[in-house]
DNA sequence: TCATAATAGTTAGTGTACTAACGAATTCGG
DNA sequence: CCGAATTCGTTAGTACACTAACTATTATGA
């Protein structure tokens, strides 16, 4: 019996996870270049889809990002006329993010996608909830550890 | 019976894939700052202390990543003295990366490092390891597709 | 009330990661 | 053996994602 690589790049979660991340995000390039969207900005519209007008302080705690990253992200969605941006009336610090037309009718062209993914990972519907919540209990321990 | 979200964000496999890897990849950088390493950096390391002289090409393969992607990254490590640079001998065209003495030595310290952040997951380790598996089937998945 | 603290975004700078276009070296077919 | 095709890296340009430092606004408390 010989002593197992601990360092074997195999042997990674955190390459795997990485790499799954990455390859997963390519399966969706394709299918959202009709769109004009990016993956990071097809969540923002999955978190706009879930409740309309909301802040990017709102908006970055849903999507787990920074708001210094979401800042340009939305200027881009802004000039691609997904979003508007403008200053909250009762709190002139807030940014109001929300749906134009164009945005909101994304909608029902977007609820084919999920299926669409599912179907080419060739995973059964189980294992991806599996996979599913097993990440998320990841993220659970990894945002609770950095406290 | 209500009707379930296909697209809310909290049941979306590659939200849960994108904000895991980053959580994950965050966990990683107070350990490896003082090796003088980002994360990416610390998986070329992960391939070089498994082979040592190879190409990039070699290390482009075995990482998934595109040469151009880790083209400057070597440029980095060379500068931060972990690895050398130069071309082959037989293929002029071929780069070659070696591990320095310090690239060499830092493989006992990084021998610690799976554990801690097996550690800080909170996870069995037949989770784990269930996990890595799933997620390799993804990248399979994902990369035969895009053939 | 008025200085101070807390909160919301923005900007600047660093480091991946990708595609596309390119130059250089090698290989291969005729 | 020589021109075309292939292969190997590099460069340029786009887009995230982060930290740190900043402005502006609102809330707090002596």
């Amino acid at each position: 019996m010989t002593e197992p690589n601990v360092l074997a790049l195999e042997n990674q979660v955190c390459f795997a996870l990485t790499v799954a991340a990455r390859t997963t995000v390519a399966l969706y390039k394709p299918i959202l270049e009709p769109l004009g969207l990016t993956h990071p900005q097809y969540l923002v519209m999955l978190a706009l889809w879930e409740e309309n007008p909301r802040t990017l302080r709102s908006l970055a705690d849903a999507l787990r990002l920074e708001p210094a990253t979401l800042s340009p992200l939305l200027k881009r969605l802004e000039a691609t006329g997904h979003i508007r941006r403008e200053r909250s009336a009762t709190d002139e610090r807030a940014l109001q993010v929300t749906l134009t037309e164009h945005g909101r009718r994304l909608r029902q062209i977007a609820e084919t996608i999920p299926e669409r993914v599912a179907r080419s990972l060739e995973m059964p519907t189980e294992s991806l909830i599996a996979l599913r919540d097993s990440l998320n209990e990841v993220i659970r321990a990894t945002t609770t550890a950095a406290r």
